[in-house]
DNA sequence: TAATCATTCGACCACTGGTCGAACGGCTGT
DNA sequence: ACAGCCGTTCGACCAGTGGTCGAATGATTA
């Protein structure tokens, strides 16, 4: 049995039963069944527990990301959709986010954060790419314009920094899909998805 | 003696002497010259501390701000490129990003992020207000439209989350100009300022 | 003079992340 | 069979944390 993934699944089995706040070392030795020493013979910090645990979740995560979007027979904005709900079910993980939005765990949600964005915006840019080639974009630069969308869910969007009311995401995704309507000179009304889905949901 | 504002001084001054890791309430409680429990007299936590701190250090900077873009007889392209150069100049202040940028004051970076951005952002929304009045921009939400432009100053600018060359600097904010003529209508190049003068000084 | 009440204090609390030396148990070489 | 080794396990222990509490102070009021 290997013993690391075992305090992994212990911190992750502790954080998604919302546990974040009593998510300390001597808990994550109790729930693995292990001595607390042990913790700090497979690990040097807590820290690095957590970054384990974060690169574990957001790799599948991601890699089914890049799966969805590269697989199918569908245009730019067919892709960006489908991502944004994948995005939305699958990236955003509530036992996670419990856990980074503490104060005490600042640094590592900011980690967090420039991660999700460093690894989805190669994805995004690609899909601004395809746009492009489809005549459904005009973009000079699509890494740059990705990095710009996904600022505003790494930042604006993130429940960790703002507590906006859902009447106020509304109007934040309707401006963004006007944005970038407007920017990517994409077909009017064709990044409505960005809000529908939310509109419903509330 | 006011005892609040000697207590968010004497965390100030520990935070500024680069004593962030030891800037517990027992240290802050001994720099301002008081008992550790009168501080809970005046707070309820550490963290109102820290709240209260943010805005006393920003409160007059935004406020200096609004003096600036209020007063003159100029256009809103203007406007904003004054903003932009007092924000690079005096919001950005290097001596406290230095310690905003450790790891260990996290927490404070991110508020103070979200602090200058829910700042920033009604006078930037006034700005696009006046280019609409102005016929320079087209705009339906001013307000969002200001947030999603201040997001990416507010994360991928920020140098405490990400360390881009000055090369990849300049190209985002190409495509941020780029994005934002698009998304404002603004007139081709109006924006330009947003990398000229960065380009200069590289 | 007595009573009230805001204010001040530091000993104290439960708890944290992290350390350490003792001990266990399965190897090896002799 | 024995000794020595070493990877592994453990929980008592450590310094330090944010936060609490009841006692004490001193000014104001009745």
């Amino acid at each position: 049995m290997d013993k690391r993934n075992l305090i992994i699944e212990a911190m992750y089995k502790l954080l998604k039963e919302d546990k974040g706040a009593f998510c300390s070392v001597s808990e994550i030795a109790k729930e693995a069944g292990i001595g607390k020493g042990s913790i700090y013979y497979y690990f040097k910090s807590k820290d690095e527990i957590f970054d384990a645990l974060v690169e574990h979740v957001y790799y599948e995560k991601i890699r089914h990301c890049k799966e969805v979007i590269s697989c199918s027979h569908i245009n730019a904005l067919e892709k960006l959709q489908l991502l944004f709900s994948v995005y939305g079910q699958y990236i955003i993980d509530p036992s996670i986010d419990s856990y980074l939005h503490l104060q005490q765990n600042a640094a590592i949600h900011q980690k967090s954060l420039a991660q999700i964005h460093n690894l989805l915006s190669p994805i995004v840019a690609e899909i601004f790419n395809n746009g492009v080639n489809e005549n459904l974009f005009i973009c000079e630069s699509p890494q740059e314009t990705a990095e710009l969308f996904l600022s505003s869910f790494c930042f604006l969007f993130d429940p960790g920094i703002f507590s906006w009311s859902d009447n106020q995401i509304l109007k934040k995704l309707k401006a963004l899909a006007d944005l970038f309507e407007s920017g990517l000179s994409a077909p009017k009304g064709s990044l409505q998805f960005l809000y529908q889905s939310f509109q419903k949901q509330i």
